[in-house]
DNA sequence: ATTAGCACTCGCAAGTGGAGAGTGCTAAAA
DNA sequence: TTTTAGCACTCTCCACTTGCGAGTGCTAAT
């Protein structure tokens, strides 16, 4: 790839990303005058369909860029686009207001994503069984009505090292007295502070292992409290924004092409799947057109990264657009957003 | 209104529900052989069109229900139609399995009225600001970084009677030690338990409020602490699901009609406001097509109702579809589904 | 190696015309 | 008085044609 194939292909993207329309090589003698005639291009451009960069939707029409050349684009063309300082402070400003806490940070990130991109914005949160359990409370709830005599209740809050909060309404048999669940609570704390919810949930299946843990204090009613206290099913949440920007998108106004985008993004456990196969990576991934092997999301591109506390990766952000997509300012967008979401959960949890 | 016209006008909005295109005299002739012909419907049609039951898109096309046709059709003419017991267990099945607790009950509830339906399914929180305060907890965390000298973390777990548990993060002064905050614990458990929290967020703002409370005990980091602990801005929150079968209705094939809708949807907390106008009712609400004060929905009605426990009412649960819409069927879903969420919330809260 | 010129191809938009569905009206029948 | 049959009229929808503009590939000249 000589220095005017570069030029050309790159003028190809940047003009088609403007008007998803194929380019011709009089618009590019035109508006990237560079020296040589429309003629001279139109060659170079044979060149590029030959190396499999650019295609023509039909005979006789502009060119299109293929996947391949947008990842020769993204990979080794563009160079990234500084954010204005205006833009770097709403991002602060808006993920730094945690006033409501975890998902509220969460919640106006994917928000703040998708407004300043203008195309899908979508931050999934730490997998829970990942996290390392800082500390167990368990609060006795008395029942106000008849059954409480047989059957009462515990609120189990677990809070993690990474400040995560997780409540649960656990069953407790009616063996259990008060001062049973405050002896359990101190032993389980004692015992499983420092560890992971993943490994806590396989000791509690294990009832040799509750026995190393309780000694010589294990009935069958603590051992089922205590499995029913760390019997989380809860898996990534994903939350998602700006959907409806895929409206403004000339390539998405026939509904046969927008409607397999949203129904995908309506079942939102699979957008952690769509992230999950490069897995052990860090820094920004962009998956391009039909690399995302998922229905729906032939014309569009992920662009995303992960947000870190301390070191751990603790979840994923991210950006969807079409394929058509300004690269180097999504880039990053997203780059940046990590960077401010890192920040914020250091020093605040 | 005579007998013939109900009939005709009910077969009208019976046959566009199905087909979404104009129905004609010798369509109804056919399929609803009604002892006449179509001549005499006809003349009957042209009488609903003059009491603005029904319209022609243009000259010599079929008719169409106008909103007010649905309205009189809503209220007086159609009759409820029961659900079938599978339908019915289904139901039951998905919403009343809570192992995840109330957010898992919602989001299944949500979900199982999308599919059900094949509609937009919607479910509305409970209003935290009208709950009644069960139980306050107060966990102190202890930040392992050289802040935690001057400053600390409190986790506030509100307990509310109606089974929603909220966290809060609360930041505490130097000031207080562990002891202060089990005494403070103690001190507003037993004052504020039994108030809603929008009450409890009125005392706390005011100081002689707060004095009468604490008595002799009230230094202003003790006040500040009181007030952070329950200045949750939570509003109610809406789970939405099913949006995409709105590609399937024919009405909504063109991009422009469809665009707008989304884009309220996407503001979540504007359907909050829908239902807002008509706010102290109680049992089952259809609201028609431009009723709807929002743009986009004017092609859309609402049909909601409200779950309760112990007779307070919680939040709201409905189904969003196209004004086309099998109002009895629906009606018949929101209706039992209601009665099921309740009865959920009551047995096991 | 680059450029100008030319013939060719294709998509898009506008215009045309016939088929089909459905109406309103009128006059006859019940 | 109510209902029905018949007829002329209107409107949409679809298929078809046509002309225009954009863009290419090729060839010959620079």
């Amino acid at each position: 790839m000589d220095f005017r194939k570069r030029e050309v292909l790159e003028a190809i993207i940047e003009c088609y990303n403007q008007t998803a329309a194929p380019v011709g090589s009089r618009t590019i003698e035109r508006r990237y005058g560079m020296g040589v005639s429309a003629a001279t291009i139109r060659n170079t451009m044979a060149d590029l369909e030959e190396l499999g960069y650019v295609t023509q939707p039909h005979p006789s029409a502009g060119r299109v860029p293929t996947e391949i050349g947008y990842r020769v684009y993204v990979d080794s063309l563009m160079e990234a686009e500084e954010l204005s300082n205006k833009e770097k402070l709403l991002i602060q400003e808006r993920c730094a207001s945690l006033d409501g806490g975890f998902e509220h940070v969460i919640e106006q990130t994917s928000k703040i994503l998708s407004e300043i991109s203008h195309y899908i914005g979508f931050v999934l949160t730490p997998e829970l069984s990942e996290s390392i359990l800082r500390r167990l409370e368990l609060i006795p709830i008395d029942g106000d009505d008849d059954n409480s005599k047989h059957q009462g209740k515990v609120l189990a809050v677990l809070l993690m090292a990474s400040g995560v909060v997780k409540n649960h309404i656990v069953p407790v048999s009616k063996d259990l007295t008060d001062q049973d669940i405050r002896r359990i609570s101190r032993i389980l704390n004692e015992k499983l502070v420092g560890l992971s919810l993943q490994r806590i949930q396989q000791i509690s299946q294990d009832t040799a292992h509750l026995k190393a843990i309780f000694d010589t204090y294990l009935s069958d009613s603590v051992a089922a409290f205590t499995r029913n206290t760390f019997s989380l099913n809860q898996e990534i949440h994903v939350y998602l924004d700006g959907a409806s920007n895929f409206f403004s998108q000339p390539e998405f106004l026939q509904v046969d092409k927008i409607e397999p985008l949203f129904r995908l993004l309506e079942q939102k456990e699979r957008i952690a799947g769509l992230l999950s196969l490069p897995q052990p990576t860090s820094g920004i991934q962009v998956v391009i057109g039909s690399e995302n092997n998922y229905e729906g999301m032939e014309m569009c591109s992920v662009v995303h990264s992960c947000y870190t506390s301390r070191g751990d990766v603790m979840g994923t952000i991210g950006v969807i657009g079409p394929t058509r997509m300004q690269y180097p300012r999504i880039v990053s967008i997203v780059d940046f957003t990590a960077q401010v979401m890192s920040r914020v959960f250091e020093h605040t949890l």
